[in-house]
DNA sequence: TTAGTTACACTGGACTCCATCATTATTAGG
DNA sequence: CCTAATAATGATGGAGTCCAGTGTAACTAA
């Protein structure tokens, strides 16, 4: 706040209005410099000398024109995502999910390699080099065309990519993922917990796409929160936003236990299963379950008045016995129900948001030349 | 999201430096045009170009030069935060507060009027006349020398400023403040809700002035918030954010009771003063009270984990009976307990907060031509 | 082949920022 | 009082960026 507002250069308005072509080009399909001058607000000639800095500096490039109207055909022009890659790993209690993506986000190669929740901290970070090695080599890319990476393990993370906390998981705590991923591939390395990039990720391409306020629920047997306010994911101070799960009253600490209580344990996806075929006692223990996440979900509910509430995690297969009762109870306690969304990523939210978080990198260095491989891409 | 990023002209370029010179020289001394390129960056050449336009256009003045020096004395600039006026009031439930100020936001002249808490639509909107016109008098204005103006109402207050549901003034809901005010004074007026213009007062120039997530908490016999995300007010999809105060669980809407049990009503203030000087039961309905309050407060600092905390409201002069206990009871329901800091603003804040919200106003303003008397200004 | 349509490419002009240098106003010292 | 040193002002020219306008190129349709 005290910091002095910068001037800004000519460069900086150049930079600017590169920005405001690449946005309009990203994720959409190929342009004409007259369609580009149009959604930007530039004239046509300087629309045309940013796209040729913006294809100079590999950012860029030129699609196939499509005849067929009339009129001289108009170069297309395209966002060069297959530029450059990066990498997403979501480290789970269950498995470990690494993909590589393009610059537009697009997933090209995944590699999945299960794990089990009691596994050591030495083998757990072994698997993760299995993921990431085997989903590179699924690539055909060397660690060094990877232009950053993102994250995503359960616990708090501090800011320099380091695990502070881990309930889930107590071996985990401590360990130093950014310098661990740091030895597999070159490149930027951010390490984020993992509901809240399953709510950058909704935010992103999924089903809160469109909203500015989110509150994102990991339902499962943990139980965890991202928050999306003004459409940036908030980490708050100490990295510790979205903990209301620590609170008593929000009765979270108590939820899992009705389900735990029907059944055998290792088997609580059962009783989804059982209260759906018409199991009086296993009905009773889901609308338990769903009373007492309500009040922690109203707790965030009534803090932020967000558009959407998002429902993730494992419990979202089972969303059909969740959504309507959660509604009813939110109803009861909250001003204003928002709208309730079941995310539609699978278990494949997380991983992407890592995806998600390592893009975002990549888009703060846009001015700045390209990391590498796009600096042979310009010599084609 | 979806909407294209505007791509920017030269003039674009020029408005940012300008904004970036006003905002080094707001609230600053007067200075030089080599300080000035120094702090924004900018060359000289540019800066004083920059700084004539916005002399011409009534926004930046001459100030006298402070001889002493070696060398040619230079020519000192400030902001003209007399080129314009804003007005500020909070409408109260026991009094109507009236502020005008500069452009820099100091306070130049103040209107009280006392009202009681049951007084009636139509005699608590004279009375904001009344304080409204008194003090467009003392500071010898014409209304139509206001540039904007901000007001602070108990409850929800909806996009168009209207209060949409005041539970503490029923007769209030519906009333129509941004429409009557606009029959007192030309220029824009912005309602909102009076512990967020609370909030955004301590964020301003209070104790939370460099704290980019707050949480305030006007405690008084309504207890309420104000929530600062990311150094701005969040105010949530329905205007609803921060009203954690609905969930029985987060405990208060028992917490005044605890009060209230002690004494005769409408002495509640004496429970303090009793609890100060040994009074056993008294302390005793403190500390309840505190207890009630700070499961509310615990469900608002897990949600956002922010930097500060901030008291207000008629409470903060207890301040000594409620910080300490209130920091032990976060101590045992959150991960990390931040700072607790109560506001210096007296019961000023809220009006101060009506300020800042037009001077907020002028500012997103700050390109075009200023509204009016600065164009009269510039003639002299 | 010709007319019509659309995009490309070039030019000159306006605006903005910057580096540089001569000029001006003041202080310090002889 | 005069001179040197100091620091700001004012003016000039150059470079970068955006823009409007115009002629040229490429393609379709009749």
């Amino acid at each position: 706040m005290t910091e002095d507002l910068a001037g800004g250069d000519l460069s900086t308005l150049r930079h600017l209005n590169g920005l405001a072509v690449i946005g309009v080009l990203r994720g959409g399909p190929a342009l004409t410099l007259t369609e580009l001058s149009r959604r930007t607000g530039l004239s046509r000639a300087s629309t045309e000398d940013v796209v040729r800095e913006l294809r100079e500096r590999g950012w860029v490039g030129e699609a196939e024109p499509t005849a067929g109207s009339v009129g001289r055909p108009a170069r297309r022009y395209r966002f060069r995502a297959d530029a450059g890659r990066v990498l997403g790993v979501d480290v789970g209690g269950h498995k470990i999910l690494a993909q590589v993506a393009d610059l537009d986000g697009a997933v090209l190669h995944t590699r999945r390699v299960a794990v089990g929740p009691g596994l050591g901290r030495r083998e757990r970070l072994a698997a993760v080099d299995d993921a990431v090695n085997g989903v590179l080599a699924a690539a055909g890319r060397a660690p060094s065309t990877i232009w950053a990476s993102g994250v995503a393990t359960t616990g708090l993370v501090d800011g320099a990519g380091r695990v502070t906390l881990s309930e889930a998981l107590p071996e985990w705590t401590g360990v130093d993922l950014a310098a661990h991923l740091g030895r597999l591939v070159e490149g930027p390395v951010l390490v984020e917990n993992d509901c809240r990039l399953a709510a950058l990720a909704e935010s992103w391409t999924g089903v809160a796409r469109d909203a500015e306020d989110v509150v994102f629920l990991l339902a499962g047997l943990r139980t965890g929160t991202g928050l999306i306010i003004g459409g940036r994911l908030h980490r708050g101070f100490a990295n510790a936003a979205g903990e209301i799960g620590a609170l008593p009253a929000a009765g979270w600490s108590r939820a899992r236990n009705h389900l735990k209580a029907w059944t055998a344990p290792g088997a609580v996806a059962d009783v989804f299963a059982a209260a759906r075929s018409g199991d009086r006692e296993a009905a009773e223990a889901v609308d338990r379950y769903v009373r007492d996440l309500a009040v922690g979900a109203s707790a965030l509910v009534l803090t932020l008045d967000p558009e959407l509430v998002v429902i993730g995690g494992g419990f979202s297969r089972s969303a059909d016995l969740i959504v309507e009762p959660l509604r009813r109870e939110l109803d009861r306690w909250c001003l204003r129900t928002p709208e309730i969304r079941v995310s539609a990523f699978g278990d494949e939210g997380v991983a992407l948001g890592a995806v998600r978080l390592a893009l975002g990198h990549v888009e703060s260095a846009l001015n700045r030349r390209p990391p590498r491989g796009a600096a042979a891409a310009r010599a084609r």
